[in-house]
DNA sequence: GAATTATTTTCATAATTCGATAATTATAAA
DNA sequence: TTTATAATTATCGAATTATGAAAATAATTC
């Protein structure tokens, strides 16, 4: 994962309404659950959920689909798996730390220190 | 680790400049850089990465400390951690996830789905 | 086809963020 | 005490972001 994806994730997942929104489609699972139901649990106006939900999709942590006349949001368990491999291997020095797909210009985190 | 600390923490990171910084300071281990040096490899003006890091300080995720007439700057290792955690308990559904710190308000996530 | 439901788009407004420059504070050296 | 170095603070403008209200689009049901 790039460091501009990872910044656009971040600063996504980086609001308060979008955090409960995405950890909310996290319990909802590879389910997912309609924009509608999202709105009313979370006590979102529909319009200001469309917002977010959009800053989501374009950082690529949800995806979507229509679903008769709803339009049903799943987390992108893949794209946070990313941003967090990506921050353990390159603003962590603890153990999780992966050692796959280093680059040239990424950090090379110490170790024990 | 609490959402609201988690948030600011991310939009600390979600910040080219600031995540660059950071990176860096990783880099450097626990005995940190002076900002002078900072501000010389990342080629950014003075002033403008007193006020990014000072935000990364308000964000808990450097330190710092008055050596001589520099000021040396350090990563905040275990506030990395923490946010890390966080995600990774509350935003994932991967076998990284800690089982630990959830409180009734986490989103638990659905395992292996 | 008309009415209904679900969602998105558009628009206006308020607030925040970022980078640049200039001025200020703090430490050290001459 | 003057001078130089290191860093921060203050201020400005441009750009971005967040929110709510109203209008528009899309799919279903009657």
């Amino acid at each position: 994962m790039e460091t501009n994806d990872v910044i656009t994730a971040l600063a996504a997942l980086a609001q308060e309404t979008r955090l409960a929104v995405f950890r909310r489609l996290v319990v909802a699972g590879q389910g997912g659950m309609p924009a509608g139901l999202l709105a009313d649990e979370l006590s979102v106006a529909p319009a200001t959920l469309s917002f977010h939900l959009k800053e989501l999709a374009h950082a690529g942590l949800v995806t979507s689909e229509r679903q008769g006349r709803s339009i049903v949001y799943q987390a992108a368990f893949g794209c946070m798996d990313g941003v967090i491999g990506y921050l353990t291997l390159n603003c962590c020095r603890d153990d999780r730390r992966l050692m796959e797909d280093r680059d040239e210009t990424s950090a090379c985190c110490p170790v024990g220190q």
